[in-house]
DNA sequence: TAGTGGTCTAGACCACGTA
DNA sequence: ACGTGGTCTAGACCACTAG
């Protein structure tokens, strides 16, 4: 069962996307959302509140709850989205091919420099490089930490990593912590890439669980020429 | 006057910050949190979700609210942040030369290919380059759209924008849009930032006020070999 | 003055984890 | 069985924007 929160939201959402309520729009207000969805005003402010952290509306105080701009130039990619669920988000058309998936008892050495806490633990070593219209995009290389990931099926690597995971493991992706940095790259990378010079995009990342578990590692090469993060931020009210 | 929840939630922020609260210590319960900052439990549930988004906990159902590990390897740095905050926050000990400080009828060139809805409005032209013991580090090229911003006094320049805008001007800032990405430069960036070749990372942003007034446009061009974009993100619940 | 969002409350019921 | 977080409610008061 959904939350009713969840659910108003991703109807508010779908309707924006659908420009039922175009960017600029005033929302209804939150009575008569309260009425029109059947809750409490609270309820609607939860609701409201994804929106808003999501960038999709901006709440002014006495006014309304205004529709963004998302369109042209902005489009947050960001978050925890694997490569399968943005290339049928945006329709990109990619292909993926494994070029690695084998069981190692310790961190492969190219993660080390990263990972350095994870040296010694036992896991899934995958590789996997990203092509839209037939050229080299992304080079995926991931470590699956085992536990909680015993092993991965073939067509799995080849299809969607976290479909499995969520679906059929039954594991609760909850969040992650990415580091973007240039990096010099080896031959093998360069050659994978097809890179002018020896320098690649680096996304590292360290993927968690809903109870704290760490699962899965990520090195991200880009090529620096196609490389582009879009991000929506709002202005921090917590002082760390 | 500060809303309680914000309070609750900059009290436990600096508890965490100070290891009052350590990672993979529980916080009290919500319960206890209600009683111990005589609340009642949604006010600090609203707290709680501060804190969340920032990555300093994880909420774990039946069990309780965990601290996280925040650091070492991860440091969320991404968000609305001005340098000169950011400068102050880690201790960079940075300095800035101003280069450019002009009033404009029209957008500078260069920035026209990233901001080519803003192509005839005026504003103040802005070019900081930001070092650090002595090192160019970052280039900022700054836009600000008048209207809101009238003028930048000089020393406001040299100091930070952001607080002169917040104190002074009494803006509200709220939101920004990024977007990151890797360029060629022209022969004068490269000299100003001391690059080895023709390459710099550049974030481009588009700054907005509480009311939706875009309010800024930056350019900043880094040195490949020291960016770095650190991010917390969370699994988004809602599809758009 | 009326309507909007911002905040807070006291209580309720549920789902999950632990013992 | 008990404590935890997850959700929802109906109402209250406030601050701000508008006509």
């Amino acid at each position: 069962m959904q939350a009713k929160n969840d659910i108003i939201a991703q109807d508010l959402a779908n309707k924006i996307r659908h420009k039922i309520y175009e960017p600029g729009d005033f929302l209804p207000s939150e009575n008569q959302l309260a009425d029109l969805y059947g809750t409490s005003r609270e309820t609607i402010r939860k609701a409201l509140n994804a929106l808003l952290s999501l960038g999709l509306i901006q709440k002014i105080r006495g006014k309304g709850s205004i529709v963004l701009n998302l369109d042209r130039y902005s489009f947050p990619i960001s978050g925890v989205t694997s490569f399968a669920e943005l290339n049928k988000e945006l329709g990109m058309h990619a292909t993926t091919k494994v070029l690695t998936l084998e069981d190692r008892d310790n961190l492969p050495k190219q993660f080390i420099e990263y990972f350095p806490e994870e040296e010694s633990s036992s896991g899934i070593h995958l590789e996997r490089l990203r092509l839209i219209n037939g050229e080299a995009e992304v080079l995926d290389c991931d470590y699956l930490l085992n536990p909680p990931i015993e092993s991965i099926p073939k067509q799995v690597a080849q299809a969607s990593l976290y479909q499995y995971f969520e679906y059929e493991l039954g594991l609760d992706i909850s969040y992650a912590t990415k580091e973007i940095t240039v990096v010099e790259v080896d031959e093998r990378i360069k050659e994978l890439l097809s890179l002018s010079n020896n320098l690649a995009v680096l996304v590292a990342s360290r993927n968690y669980l809903a109870d704290t578990t760490k699962f899965q590692l990520t090195l991200s090469y880009h090529r620096p020429d196609r490389f582009k993060f879009v991000d929506f931020a709002r202005r921090k009210k917590i002082k760390l």
